[in-house]
DNA sequence: GCGCACTACGTACGGTGTACGTAACTACGA
DNA sequence: TCGTAGTTACGTACACCGTACGTAGTGCGC
Protein backbone atom coordinates (compact mmCIF):
# COMPACT_ATOMS: atom_id res chain seq x y z
CA UNK A 1 0.00 0.00 0.00
CA UNK A 2 1.30 3.39 -0.85
CA UNK A 3 1.98 6.27 2.16
CA UNK A 4 -1.19 8.19 1.28
CA UNK A 5 -3.35 8.84 4.68
CA UNK A 6 -6.61 9.55 5.28
CA UNK A 7 -5.76 11.51 8.15
CA UNK A 8 -4.65 15.06 7.81
CA UNK A 9 -0.87 15.15 7.96
CA UNK A 10 2.23 17.57 8.42
CA UNK A 11 5.21 16.26 6.73
CA UNK A 12 6.87 18.03 8.81
CA UNK A 13 5.40 15.70 11.75
CA UNK A 14 5.85 12.55 9.73
CA UNK A 15 9.20 10.38 10.36
CA UNK A 16 11.55 10.26 7.67
CA UNK A 17 12.40 6.96 8.64
CA UNK A 18 10.04 4.63 9.59
CA UNK A 19 11.02 1.50 11.67
CA UNK A 20 10.24 -1.63 9.45
CA UNK A 21 10.51 -2.25 5.90
CA UNK A 22 13.94 -1.51 3.56
CA UNK A 23 15.92 1.67 4.35
CA UNK A 24 14.65 4.12 2.03
CA UNK A 25 16.26 5.36 -0.98
CA UNK A 26 16.18 9.01 -0.44
CA UNK A 27 16.16 11.74 2.21
CA UNK A 28 13.75 14.64 2.05
CA UNK A 29 16.60 17.06 1.15
CA UNK A 30 17.44 14.78 -1.62
CA UNK A 31 14.20 14.75 -3.49
CA UNK A 32 13.57 18.65 -2.68
CA UNK A 33 16.77 19.55 -3.85
CA UNK A 34 16.00 17.70 -7.38
CA UNK A 35 12.74 19.08 -7.49
CA UNK A 36 14.21 22.41 -6.79
CA UNK A 37 16.69 22.23 -9.76
CA UNK A 38 13.92 20.85 -12.02
CA UNK A 39 11.66 23.83 -11.49
CA UNK A 40 14.63 26.47 -11.54
CA UNK A 41 16.24 25.02 -15.03
CA UNK A 42 13.08 24.74 -16.18
CA UNK A 43 10.55 26.24 -14.93
CA UNK A 44 7.64 25.34 -12.25
CA UNK A 45 5.19 24.08 -15.14
CA UNK A 46 8.09 20.78 -16.19
CA UNK A 47 7.93 20.02 -12.50
CA UNK A 48 5.95 16.82 -12.66
CA UNK A 49 6.15 13.70 -10.03
CA UNK A 50 7.06 11.79 -13.29
CA UNK A 51 10.31 14.20 -13.73
CA UNK A 52 11.32 14.09 -9.96
CA UNK A 53 11.34 10.63 -9.82
CA UNK A 54 13.54 9.85 -13.58
CA UNK A 55 15.81 12.30 -11.79
CA UNK A 56 16.01 10.95 -8.71
CA UNK A 57 16.66 7.76 -10.56
CA UNK A 58 13.21 5.46 -8.86
CA UNK A 59 9.80 4.85 -10.24
CA UNK A 60 7.33 7.20 -10.40
CA UNK A 61 5.22 6.12 -7.50
CA UNK A 62 7.77 5.23 -5.32
CA UNK A 63 8.31 9.01 -4.85
CA UNK A 64 4.89 8.68 -3.25
CA UNK A 65 6.58 6.93 -0.15
CA UNK A 66 8.12 10.46 0.67
CA UNK A 67 5.87 12.63 -0.71
CA UNK A 68 2.17 11.81 0.06
CA UNK A 69 1.08 14.39 -2.36
CA UNK A 70 2.19 16.71 -4.58
CA UNK A 71 1.47 19.27 -2.64
CA UNK A 72 3.97 17.93 0.02
CA UNK A 73 6.26 18.19 -2.68
CA UNK A 74 6.15 22.00 -2.98
CA UNK A 75 5.88 22.79 1.03
CA UNK A 76 9.39 20.31 0.98
CA UNK A 77 10.52 23.07 -1.87
CA UNK A 78 9.69 26.46 -0.29
CA UNK A 79 11.58 25.15 3.30
CA UNK A 80 14.41 23.76 1.26
CA UNK A 81 15.34 27.16 -0.21
CA UNK A 82 14.48 29.14 2.97
CA UNK A 83 17.46 27.54 4.34
CA UNK A 84 19.79 29.63 2.22
CA UNK A 85 18.80 32.59 4.26
CA UNK A 86 22.29 34.35 5.97
CA UNK A 87 20.64 34.51 9.58
CA UNK A 88 23.26 35.89 11.04
CA UNK A 89 23.56 38.31 14.11
CA UNK A 90 21.50 41.60 14.45
CA UNK A 91 22.98 44.88 14.46
CA UNK A 92 21.07 46.61 16.45
CA UNK A 93 19.36 48.45 13.85
CA UNK A 94 15.87 46.89 13.36
CA UNK A 95 15.46 49.20 10.28
CA UNK A 96 18.34 47.94 8.63
CA UNK A 97 18.38 44.36 9.60
CA UNK A 98 14.53 44.23 8.17
CA UNK A 99 15.86 46.02 5.05
CA UNK A 100 19.06 43.28 4.41
CA UNK A 101 16.52 40.45 5.28
CA UNK A 102 14.02 42.13 2.47
CA UNK A 103 16.83 42.31 0.19
CA UNK A 104 18.03 38.37 0.87
CA UNK A 105 14.16 38.00 0.29
CA UNK A 106 14.28 39.23 -3.07
CA UNK A 107 17.62 37.79 -4.45
CA UNK A 108 15.82 34.39 -3.09
CA UNK A 109 12.66 34.45 -4.86
CA UNK A 110 14.82 35.59 -7.98
CA UNK A 111 17.43 32.36 -8.01
CA UNK A 112 13.90 30.57 -7.48
CA UNK A 113 11.53 32.50 -9.60
CA UNK A 114 8.70 29.70 -8.72
CA UNK A 115 8.90 30.88 -5.34
CA UNK A 116 6.43 33.50 -4.80
CA UNK A 117 3.58 30.98 -7.08
CA UNK A 118 4.26 28.42 -4.35
CA UNK A 119 4.89 30.09 -0.83
CA UNK A 120 1.35 30.17 0.95
CA UNK A 121 0.87 30.93 4.68
CA UNK A 122 -0.55 27.68 5.18
CA UNK A 123 3.34 26.60 4.89
CA UNK A 124 4.24 29.21 7.15
CA UNK A 125 5.34 27.33 9.96
CA UNK A 126 7.93 24.46 8.64
CA UNK A 127 11.23 24.16 10.14
CA UNK A 128 12.86 27.01 7.98
CA UNK A 129 10.07 29.04 8.28
CA UNK A 130 10.12 28.84 12.24
CA UNK A 131 13.97 29.84 12.57
CA UNK A 132 13.21 32.88 10.12
CA UNK A 133 10.35 33.95 11.87
CA UNK A 134 12.63 33.87 14.62
CA UNK A 135 15.21 35.80 13.80
CA UNK A 136 13.43 38.68 12.53
CA UNK A 137 11.62 38.37 15.90
CA UNK A 138 15.37 38.85 16.98
CA UNK A 139 16.03 41.83 14.58
CA UNK A 140 13.20 43.23 15.83
CA UNK A 141 14.26 43.61 19.95
CA UNK A 142 15.33 46.80 20.02
CA UNK A 143 12.09 48.32 18.83
CA UNK A 144 9.57 49.27 21.22
CA UNK A 145 6.41 47.24 20.16
CA UNK A 146 3.68 44.64 21.27
CA UNK A 147 4.76 41.50 19.70
CA UNK A 148 1.92 41.45 17.82
CA UNK A 149 2.60 44.21 15.97
CA UNK A 150 5.79 42.92 15.22
CA UNK A 151 4.34 40.21 13.64
CA UNK A 152 2.54 42.81 11.26
CA UNK A 153 5.11 44.52 10.70
CA UNK A 154 7.41 41.15 9.41
CA UNK A 155 4.27 40.51 7.10
CA UNK A 156 3.76 43.46 6.05
CA UNK A 157 7.70 43.48 4.53
CA UNK A 158 7.12 40.00 3.13
CA UNK A 159 3.76 41.28 1.41
CA UNK A 160 6.13 43.94 -0.32
CA UNK A 161 8.49 41.93 -1.29
CA UNK A 162 6.53 39.12 -2.66
CA UNK A 163 4.34 41.70 -4.37
CA UNK A 164 6.82 43.04 -5.56
CA UNK A 165 9.06 40.49 -6.95
CA UNK A 166 5.98 38.47 -7.85
CA UNK A 167 5.37 41.53 -10.51
CA UNK A 168 8.94 41.32 -11.50
CA UNK A 169 8.98 37.79 -12.36
CA UNK A 170 5.71 37.65 -13.95
CA UNK A 171 6.94 39.32 -17.18
CA UNK A 172 10.14 37.55 -17.05
CA UNK A 173 8.73 34.11 -16.47
CA UNK A 174 6.01 34.52 -19.80
CA UNK A 175 9.13 33.63 -21.99
CA UNK A 176 8.48 29.88 -21.01
CA UNK A 177 4.83 29.22 -21.68
CA UNK A 178 4.60 31.73 -24.84
CA UNK A 179 5.53 30.89 -28.41
CA UNK A 180 6.44 34.68 -28.56
CA UNK A 181 9.37 36.52 -27.38
CA UNK A 182 7.88 38.64 -24.22
CA UNK A 183 9.69 42.03 -25.68
CA UNK A 184 6.99 40.91 -28.73
CA UNK A 185 4.17 40.99 -26.28
CA UNK A 186 4.95 44.24 -24.51
CA UNK A 187 5.90 45.97 -27.73
CA UNK A 188 1.88 44.95 -29.12
CA UNK A 189 0.44 45.53 -25.27
CA UNK A 190 1.90 49.08 -24.87
CA UNK A 191 0.86 49.46 -28.73
CA UNK A 192 -3.29 48.88 -27.50
CA UNK A 193 -2.24 50.86 -24.43
CA UNK A 194 -1.53 53.93 -26.53
CA UNK A 195 -4.31 53.42 -28.44
CA UNK A 196 -6.53 53.44 -25.65
CA UNK A 197 -4.83 55.96 -23.86
CA UNK A 198 -4.89 58.15 -27.22
CA UNK A 199 -8.98 57.74 -27.31
CA UNK A 200 -8.94 60.52 -24.53
CA UNK A 201 -10.98 58.45 -22.61
CA UNK A 202 -8.46 58.25 -19.84
CA UNK A 203 -7.35 62.07 -19.64
CA UNK A 204 -4.90 61.37 -16.00
CA UNK A 205 -3.49 58.28 -17.29
CA UNK A 206 -2.06 60.44 -20.54
CA UNK A 207 -1.12 62.99 -17.77
CA UNK A 208 0.65 60.06 -16.23
CA UNK A 209 2.42 58.31 -18.45
CA UNK A 210 3.47 62.27 -20.72
CA UNK A 211 5.16 62.82 -16.91
CA UNK A 212 7.23 59.69 -17.15
CA UNK A 213 8.03 59.22 -20.63
CA UNK A 214 11.32 57.35 -19.40
CA UNK A 215 11.52 53.89 -18.61
CA UNK A 216 10.69 53.81 -14.74
CA UNK A 217 13.61 52.92 -11.94
CA UNK A 218 11.70 49.88 -10.56
CA UNK A 219 14.28 49.51 -7.84
CA UNK A 220 14.30 52.81 -6.38
CA UNK A 221 10.42 52.35 -6.67
CA UNK A 222 10.51 48.42 -4.53
CA UNK A 223 13.30 50.76 -2.39
CA UNK A 224 10.93 53.70 -1.62
CA UNK A 225 7.91 51.02 -1.16
CA UNK A 226 9.89 49.27 1.85
CA UNK A 227 11.00 52.67 3.54
CA UNK A 228 7.57 53.51 3.75
CA UNK A 229 6.52 50.29 5.13
CA UNK A 230 9.28 50.37 7.64
CA UNK A 231 8.41 54.19 8.27
CA UNK A 232 4.78 53.12 9.08
CA UNK A 233 5.92 51.26 11.71
CA UNK A 234 8.77 53.32 13.45
CA UNK A 235 9.15 54.61 17.01
CA UNK B 1 -7.88 26.43 -38.91
CA UNK B 2 -7.95 27.58 -35.81
CA UNK B 3 -7.37 31.51 -34.57
CA UNK B 4 -4.18 30.58 -33.03
CA UNK B 5 -1.52 33.29 -34.43
CA UNK B 6 1.94 32.84 -34.41
CA UNK B 7 2.43 36.59 -33.70
CA UNK B 8 2.03 38.31 -30.14
CA UNK B 9 -1.53 39.55 -29.79
CA UNK B 10 -3.68 41.07 -27.68
CA UNK B 11 -7.35 40.16 -27.22
CA UNK B 12 -8.91 43.30 -26.77
CA UNK B 13 -7.31 44.42 -29.89
CA UNK B 14 -8.59 41.37 -31.76
CA UNK B 15 -12.20 42.58 -33.62
CA UNK B 16 -14.95 40.07 -31.59
CA UNK B 17 -17.03 39.75 -35.22
CA UNK B 18 -15.03 38.95 -38.18
CA UNK B 19 -16.41 39.87 -41.56
CA UNK B 20 -16.56 37.02 -43.16
CA UNK B 21 -17.60 34.13 -42.14
CA UNK B 22 -20.65 32.60 -40.20
CA UNK B 23 -21.90 35.01 -37.18
CA UNK B 24 -19.88 33.91 -34.30
CA UNK B 25 -22.57 32.02 -31.87
CA UNK B 26 -21.04 33.50 -28.47
CA UNK B 27 -20.13 37.30 -27.34
CA UNK B 28 -16.55 37.31 -25.30
CA UNK B 29 -18.81 38.31 -22.47
CA UNK B 30 -20.69 35.24 -22.80
CA UNK B 31 -18.09 32.82 -22.59
CA UNK B 32 -16.63 35.14 -20.00
CA UNK B 33 -19.57 34.83 -18.01
CA UNK B 34 -19.51 31.34 -18.19
CA UNK B 35 -16.14 30.43 -17.10
CA UNK B 36 -16.43 33.21 -14.39
CA UNK B 37 -19.24 31.14 -13.37
CA UNK B 38 -17.36 27.77 -13.58
CA UNK B 39 -14.62 29.28 -11.18
CA UNK B 40 -17.02 30.79 -8.55
CA UNK B 41 -18.98 27.50 -8.02
CA UNK B 42 -16.60 24.45 -8.63
CA UNK B 43 -12.88 26.35 -8.20
CA UNK B 44 -10.43 27.39 -10.48
CA UNK B 45 -9.00 23.57 -10.91
CA UNK B 46 -12.04 22.75 -12.47
CA UNK B 47 -11.96 25.00 -15.00
CA UNK B 48 -11.21 23.65 -18.04
CA UNK B 49 -11.71 24.62 -22.13
CA UNK B 50 -13.63 21.54 -22.65
CA UNK B 51 -15.44 22.30 -19.29
CA UNK B 52 -16.38 25.98 -20.69
CA UNK B 53 -16.91 24.57 -24.04
CA UNK B 54 -20.00 22.03 -22.41
CA UNK B 55 -21.69 24.44 -20.67
CA UNK B 56 -21.94 26.87 -23.79
CA UNK B 57 -23.20 24.29 -25.68
CA UNK B 58 -20.44 23.51 -28.21
CA UNK B 59 -17.64 21.42 -29.61
CA UNK B 60 -14.86 21.66 -27.52
CA UNK B 61 -12.30 23.19 -29.94
CA UNK B 62 -14.58 25.58 -31.32
CA UNK B 63 -13.99 27.51 -28.53
CA UNK B 64 -10.16 27.90 -29.54
CA UNK B 65 -11.91 30.66 -32.36
CA UNK B 66 -13.25 32.83 -29.51
CA UNK B 67 -9.72 32.32 -27.16
CA UNK B 68 -6.85 30.97 -28.63
CA UNK B 69 -5.13 30.00 -25.32
CA UNK B 70 -5.98 29.62 -22.49
CA UNK B 71 -4.31 32.24 -20.99
CA UNK B 72 -6.96 34.31 -22.75
CA UNK B 73 -9.76 32.92 -20.64
CA UNK B 74 -8.02 34.01 -17.88
CA UNK B 75 -7.68 37.24 -19.31
CA UNK B 76 -11.26 37.51 -19.79
CA UNK B 77 -11.96 36.65 -16.52
CA UNK B 78 -10.13 39.05 -14.88
CA UNK B 79 -11.96 41.80 -17.05
CA UNK B 80 -15.08 40.70 -16.44
CA UNK B 81 -15.49 40.76 -12.50
CA UNK B 82 -13.56 44.24 -12.70
CA UNK B 83 -16.98 45.31 -14.05
CA UNK B 84 -18.57 44.95 -10.78
CA UNK B 85 -16.44 47.87 -8.89
CA UNK B 86 -19.02 50.61 -8.02
CA UNK B 87 -16.72 53.39 -9.55
CA UNK B 88 -19.22 56.83 -9.07
CA UNK B 89 -18.20 59.75 -8.24
CA UNK B 90 -15.09 60.78 -5.56
CA UNK B 91 -16.49 62.34 -2.26
CA UNK B 92 -13.38 64.88 -2.52
CA UNK B 93 -11.56 63.12 0.43
CA UNK B 94 -8.87 60.86 -1.18
CA UNK B 95 -7.96 58.37 1.88
CA UNK B 96 -11.70 57.73 2.48
CA UNK B 97 -12.29 57.03 -1.82
CA UNK B 98 -8.94 54.71 -1.53
CA UNK B 99 -9.88 52.86 1.15
CA UNK B 100 -13.71 52.24 -0.02
CA UNK B 101 -11.83 50.81 -3.07
CA UNK B 102 -9.74 48.67 -1.26
CA UNK B 103 -12.49 47.28 0.28
CA UNK B 104 -14.50 46.93 -2.95
CA UNK B 105 -11.66 44.74 -3.83
CA UNK B 106 -11.64 42.53 -1.38
CA UNK B 107 -15.40 41.95 -1.72
CA UNK B 108 -14.78 41.51 -5.41
CA UNK B 109 -11.98 38.72 -4.83
CA UNK B 110 -14.32 36.81 -2.02
CA UNK B 111 -16.61 36.98 -4.37
CA UNK B 112 -14.39 35.41 -6.78
CA UNK B 113 -11.38 33.43 -5.03
CA UNK B 114 -9.44 32.68 -7.97
CA UNK B 115 -8.97 36.44 -8.98
CA UNK B 116 -6.03 37.14 -6.78
CA UNK B 117 -4.33 33.56 -8.32
CA UNK B 118 -5.26 35.23 -12.02
CA UNK B 119 -4.62 38.16 -11.50
CA UNK B 120 -1.20 39.02 -13.31
CA UNK B 121 0.87 42.49 -13.60
CA UNK B 122 0.56 41.90 -17.22
CA UNK B 123 -3.35 42.04 -17.61
CA UNK B 124 -3.05 45.33 -15.72
CA UNK B 125 -4.80 47.05 -19.21
CA UNK B 126 -7.47 45.48 -19.89
CA UNK B 127 -10.72 47.97 -20.71
CA UNK B 128 -11.73 47.73 -17.35
CA UNK B 129 -8.65 47.81 -16.01
CA UNK B 130 -8.18 51.01 -17.36
CA UNK B 131 -11.34 52.44 -16.34
CA UNK B 132 -10.57 51.50 -12.67
CA UNK B 133 -6.85 52.98 -13.11
CA UNK B 134 -8.18 56.44 -14.36
CA UNK B 135 -11.23 56.31 -11.53
CA UNK B 136 -8.31 55.62 -8.65
CA UNK B 137 -6.44 58.57 -10.43
CA UNK B 138 -9.53 60.75 -10.33
CA UNK B 139 -9.95 60.25 -5.89
CA UNK B 140 -6.34 61.20 -6.01
CA UNK B 141 -7.02 64.42 -7.33
CA UNK B 142 -7.16 66.31 -4.43
CA UNK B 143 -3.88 64.90 -3.21
CA UNK B 144 -0.50 66.65 -4.13
CA UNK B 145 1.82 64.67 -5.66
CA UNK B 146 3.32 63.72 -9.08
CA UNK B 147 1.61 60.78 -10.68
CA UNK B 148 4.09 58.22 -10.69
CA UNK B 149 3.89 59.03 -6.50
CA UNK B 150 -0.10 58.19 -7.26
CA UNK B 151 0.46 55.19 -9.38
CA UNK B 152 2.70 53.96 -6.94
CA UNK B 153 0.12 54.23 -4.00
CA UNK B 154 -2.12 52.66 -6.30
CA UNK B 155 -0.10 50.01 -6.39
CA UNK B 156 0.54 49.80 -2.69
CA UNK B 157 -3.04 49.73 -1.69
CA UNK B 158 -3.57 46.68 -3.96
CA UNK B 159 -1.01 44.96 -3.14
CA UNK B 160 -1.95 45.25 0.71
CA UNK B 161 -5.90 43.79 -0.23
CA UNK B 162 -4.14 41.38 -2.44
CA UNK B 163 -1.82 39.88 -0.10
CA UNK B 164 -3.91 40.02 2.28
CA UNK B 165 -7.10 38.54 0.97
CA UNK B 166 -4.78 35.86 -0.74
CA UNK B 167 -3.90 34.63 2.69
CA UNK B 168 -7.61 34.50 3.66
CA UNK B 169 -8.65 32.44 0.73
CA UNK B 170 -5.95 29.95 0.59
CA UNK B 171 -7.39 28.55 3.97
CA UNK B 172 -10.69 28.25 2.69
CA UNK B 173 -9.93 27.16 -0.41
CA UNK B 174 -7.78 24.27 0.58
CA UNK B 175 -11.26 22.25 1.29
CA UNK B 176 -11.67 21.82 -2.16
CA UNK B 177 -8.03 20.28 -3.20
CA UNK B 178 -7.85 18.21 0.33
CA UNK B 179 -9.68 14.81 0.93
CA UNK B 180 -9.89 16.20 4.75
CA UNK B 181 -11.33 19.52 6.18
CA UNK B 182 -9.23 22.70 6.53
CA UNK B 183 -10.12 22.37 10.19
CA UNK B 184 -8.07 19.20 11.01
CA UNK B 185 -5.51 20.19 8.61
CA UNK B 186 -5.64 23.44 10.81
CA UNK B 187 -5.30 21.15 13.71
CA UNK B 188 -2.85 19.06 12.93
CA UNK B 189 -0.60 22.45 11.82
CA UNK B 190 -0.84 23.71 14.98
CA UNK B 191 -0.29 20.87 17.01
CA UNK B 192 2.98 20.50 15.28
CA UNK B 193 3.62 24.72 15.68
CA UNK B 194 3.16 23.89 19.45
CA UNK B 195 5.31 21.10 19.64
CA UNK B 196 8.01 22.87 18.32
CA UNK B 197 7.54 26.38 20.11
CA UNK B 198 7.53 23.69 23.19
CA UNK B 199 11.06 22.97 22.16
CA UNK B 200 12.36 26.29 23.41
CA UNK B 201 14.12 27.26 20.56
CA UNK B 202 11.89 29.66 19.14
CA UNK B 203 12.10 31.87 22.53
CA UNK B 204 10.16 35.12 21.04
CA UNK B 205 7.68 32.77 19.02
CA UNK B 206 6.73 31.19 22.46
CA UNK B 207 6.29 34.60 24.14
CA UNK B 208 4.33 36.43 21.14
CA UNK B 209 1.87 33.20 20.79
CA UNK B 210 1.72 33.84 24.89
CA UNK B 211 0.77 37.22 24.62
CA UNK B 212 -2.04 36.83 21.66
CA UNK B 213 -3.94 33.94 23.57
CA UNK B 214 -7.25 34.85 22.18
CA UNK B 215 -7.98 34.50 18.24
CA UNK B 216 -6.55 37.30 16.44
CA UNK B 217 -9.37 40.06 15.02
CA UNK B 218 -7.98 39.68 11.46
CA UNK B 219 -10.62 42.17 9.79
CA UNK B 220 -8.60 44.78 12.61
CA UNK B 221 -5.06 43.42 11.13
CA UNK B 222 -6.09 44.91 7.75
CA UNK B 223 -7.64 47.78 8.76
CA UNK B 224 -4.43 48.60 10.07
CA UNK B 225 -2.52 47.87 7.30
CA UNK B 226 -4.58 49.91 4.92
CA UNK B 227 -4.44 52.98 7.30
CA UNK B 228 -0.71 52.25 7.67
CA UNK B 229 0.22 52.30 3.64
CA UNK B 230 -2.29 55.77 3.50
CA UNK B 231 -0.51 57.71 5.81
CA UNK B 232 2.87 56.41 4.28
CA UNK B 233 1.44 58.91 1.27
CA UNK B 234 -0.51 61.83 3.54
CA UNK B 235 0.62 65.16 2.60
C1' DG C 1 -22.17 34.60 -57.83
C1' DC C 2 -17.72 33.31 -56.89
C1' DG C 3 -14.14 32.72 -53.60
C1' DC C 4 -12.25 33.08 -49.34
C1' DA C 5 -12.08 33.87 -44.61
C1' DC C 6 -14.30 32.42 -41.02
C1' DT C 7 -16.97 29.07 -37.85
C1' DA C 8 -17.62 24.39 -36.08
C1' DC C 9 -15.84 20.28 -34.28
C1' DG C 10 -14.00 15.25 -34.14
C1' DT C 11 -9.83 12.99 -33.50
C1' DA C 12 -5.44 12.39 -31.62
C1' DC C 13 -1.09 13.23 -29.03
C1' DG C 14 1.59 13.80 -25.22
C1' DG C 15 1.29 15.10 -20.94
C1' DT C 16 -0.66 15.29 -15.84
C1' DG C 17 -1.77 13.47 -10.65
C1' DT C 18 -2.50 9.45 -8.40
C1' DA C 19 -5.42 4.92 -7.00
C1' DC C 20 -4.43 0.22 -6.73
C1' DG C 21 -2.23 -4.30 -6.71
C1' DT C 22 1.81 -6.99 -6.14
C1' DA C 23 6.44 -8.34 -4.87
C1' DA C 24 10.55 -7.80 -2.07
C1' DC C 25 12.49 -6.61 2.24
C1' DT C 26 13.54 -5.69 7.28
C1' DA C 27 12.86 -4.72 12.16
C1' DC C 28 10.25 -6.06 15.92
C1' DG C 29 7.42 -9.26 19.21
C1' DA C 30 7.06 -13.96 20.39
C1' DT D 1 15.28 -17.47 16.27
C1' DC D 2 11.48 -17.01 13.47
C1' DG D 3 7.20 -15.58 11.62
C1' DT D 4 4.77 -11.45 10.48
C1' DA D 5 3.40 -6.92 10.08
C1' DG D 6 4.46 -2.77 8.04
C1' DT D 7 7.34 -0.50 4.69
C1' DT D 8 9.56 0.18 0.22
C1' DA D 9 9.45 -0.32 -4.80
C1' DC D 10 7.07 0.11 -8.98
C1' DG D 11 4.16 -1.28 -13.20
C1' DT D 12 -0.33 -0.54 -14.85
C1' DA D 13 -4.39 2.03 -15.46
C1' DC D 14 -7.79 5.79 -15.25
C1' DA D 15 -9.59 10.11 -15.88
C1' DC D 16 -8.35 14.21 -16.90
C1' DC D 17 -5.78 18.24 -19.19
C1' DG D 18 -4.29 21.83 -23.27
C1' DT D 19 -4.24 22.03 -27.90
C1' DA D 20 -2.36 20.78 -33.01
C1' DC D 21 -4.48 19.44 -37.06
C1' DG D 22 -7.74 18.30 -40.70
C1' DT D 23 -12.22 18.65 -42.67
C1' DA D 24 -16.86 20.48 -43.47
C1' DG D 25 -20.01 23.99 -43.86
C1' DT D 26 -21.36 29.00 -43.97
C1' DG D 27 -22.06 33.73 -45.43
C1' DC D 28 -19.79 38.43 -46.41
C1' DG D 29 -17.12 41.28 -49.68
C1' DC D 30 -15.77 41.75 -54.16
Amino acid sequence: MAGRPAEPEVIWARPERAGRGPRPAFSRADIAAVAVRIADAEGIDALSMRHVAAELGCGTMSLYNYVPRKEDLYELMVDAVSAEYDLSDPTGDWRADMLALAHQTRALMHRHPWLPRLMSPVYGFSPNALRYLEHCMTCLDPLKARYGTKMELIASVNGVVTTYVANEIATAERTRSLPWSPEQEQGVRIAYLFSQVATGRYPRLAAAFAEDSGPIDMDAVFERALTRTLDAFAD
